[in-house]
DNA sequence: CCGATCCTCAACCATTAGGTTGACAATCGG
DNA sequence: CCGATTGTCAACCTAATGGTTGAGGATCGG
């Protein structure tokens, strides 16, 4: 746990970006080639195969070259990562529930917040 | 939970910066001023406010105008978004644990790989 | 009222992102 | 060997990022 610092930087860069969270959604599903992931896209081959880089500069994604076409399976291990970042957080949104679920069960007149 | 497409754009975008990620974890701490989240912070407080707005926009942050500073806090809720795409995810990097784990329970001799 | 403080805004700059097109390397199917 | 398929690469474009500086608008402390 040492090279985090640009690691997730990167991993959250992949992510922003619709196409290749398609991308990753229907690599989850089964291998696929980079023409397969470029074909329900709007967008050019080359333009596909670039979302593909970043995806695998990532990490997300890694790729075995079979005859002329490049195989691409997803590695789910940075979105762990990402996971386990956001994870420190969930508390203050469930926090945020509680608080709202306990203006519904106290009573008002006790309300005593800090 | 319809305007999601570009919304989680915009979450996954500013988690991918160091110093904004940095900022939100100092909120998580406690309400700060855009002088005190760019205080730590190796640039320029015009920068630093920049990255805030950045913080803004995607919804992870609301302003409150107390007089000449600007009070930031930390509004966790997008966060739980950008946690519940990856949460789906969460079965493929555990799967993949228990293949390793599969991997060290199998006798090698029955090992037929190439 | 006056100076210091907090912060945004505008202009500018360099780099990256995201897209296009065209050329080409490599492979597969005959 | 030849043509079609698959994908990258290079060049180019526009727009967005991330940073700087300088100016200035409010506001607070006397």
């Amino acid at each position: 746990m040492v090279e985090v610092r640009g690691h997730v930087d990167s991993v959250f860069h992949a992510l922003a970006h619709n196409a290749r969270r398609e991308m990753l959604g229907r690599l989850a599903v089964g291998d696929l080639t980079v023409g397969d992931l470029a074909a329900p896209l709007t967008m050019s081959l080359a333009a596909a195969s670039k979302h593909v880089q970043v995806l695998e500069r990532a990490g997300l994604v890694s790729r075995t070259v079979a005859g002329r076409r490049h195989v691409c399976h997803l590695e789910p291990a940075p979105l762990a990562s990402a996971f386990a970042w956001l994870r420190f957080y969930e508390r203050y949104w469930t926090e945020r529930l509680d608080a709202l679920d306990a203006l519904f069960r106290v009573d008002p007149a006790q309300e005593k917040e800090s």
